[in-house]
DNA sequence: TAGGCCATCTGGTCCT
DNA sequence: AGGACCAGATGGCCTA
């Protein structure tokens, strides 16, 4: 006859006991396995709650860094990812073509004339000016690729 | 009311 | 054995 313990830490002597007598042991066993599998069962449920509610912070994170362009209404999990893909892209397109060039300066003549001060949107509630931050400016002034799904 | 988005539950798989 | 991660199922809420 094979006693509770193994599967049972809360079972105690008196479970082992019962099981050693015979008659009421399967059905104790099995009323205690389904009782300590509906234990973990419930502890797995709020472990898997607790990791989404995690991931779920880090959209919320991300969503406040990645640019909104005038969309009032809260990204999608998936229109988080694209918008985060999108901009990543364009901010490492700026820093090659930034690289090319020996000086800030430089670069910034260089590009000023394709400023476009009244498209700049704000971002986290900060409007950028042209004085305090040219490379933001032409960070924001640029439109992204709408959506392309990366496959 | 259909469709999109989301939270939660659940069982399976992998890892420590 | 137990935890982390994943994907499918399901039901609720919201919007066009």
């Amino acid at each position: 006859m094979k006693s509770c313990k193994s599967n049972n830490v809360d079972s105690g002597l008196e479970s082992d006991m019962q099981c050693k007598s015979g008659t009421g042991c399967i059905m104790k066993c099995s009323s205690e396995r389904m009782e300590s599998a509906a234990k973990r069962r419930l502890a797995a449920n709020a472990r898997e709650r607790r990791r989404m509610q995690g991931l779920n912070t880090a959209f919320d994170r991300l969503r406040k860094v990645v640019p909104q362009w005038g969309q009032d209404k809260k990204l999608s999990k998936y229109e988080t990812l694209q918008m985060a893909l999108s901009y990543i892209m364009a901010l490492t397109r700026i820093l090659a073509e930034a690289e090319r060039y020996s000086t800030e300066r430089d670069w910034i003549n260089l590009h000023c004339e394709h400023f476009h001060q009244e498209s700049y949107h704000t971002y986290m509630g900060q409007k950028m000016t042209i004085d305090s931050d040219p490379y933001a400016q032409r960070i924001f002034s640029y439109q992204p690729e709408h959506f392309q799904i990366a496959n």
